[in-house]
DNA sequence: CATATGACGATAT
DNA sequence: AATATCGCCATAT
């Protein structure tokens, strides 16, 4: 094993893993490559542009539930592809990681 | 090898 | 609470 590819295949790889209707934080992705702290560049991975088509993107947020992209860059196909899969926005525009937050491991609710 | 960048995160102010 | 700054890490140049 080891980088046999580069970190951002192994961000897609992990972020293709994250089911419909939840969310992960870049720092959770890069904790579960080994990075805890390189959640800077697991976001630069995906603002990279070498990203595949599957790769949903959308479910990869910010430590405060929030959406990193700025207005104009994303940030509303974001939101609207999220709401379209269940998930919910606080009045703030921010998403209750409690609820909606992936434990890294496939498990549907209930 | 050095410097710059970036869809972060935590801390300081 | 909002803004500014530092730290951390893989690529780019």
């Amino acid at each position: 094993m080891r980088d046999r590819q580069s970190f951002f295949e192994q961000v897609y790889d992990l972020v293709r893993g994250v089911p419909a209707g939840r969310v992960a934080t870049y720092g959770q992705i890069a904790s579960l490559l080994g990075l805890p702290h390189g959640a800077r560049t697991v976001g630069w991975a995906l603002r990279a542009g070498h990203a595949p088509a599957d790769l949903p993107w959308h479910r990869v947020i910010n430590s405060s539930g929030r959406i990193s992209l700025r207005a104009g860059q994303g940030a509303e196909l974001q939101r609207a592809l999220l709401e379209d899969e269940g998930v919910t926005f606080g009045v703030d525009g921010r998403i209750d990681l409690t609820q909606f937050g992936w434990d890294g491991n496939v498990c549907m609710r209930f």
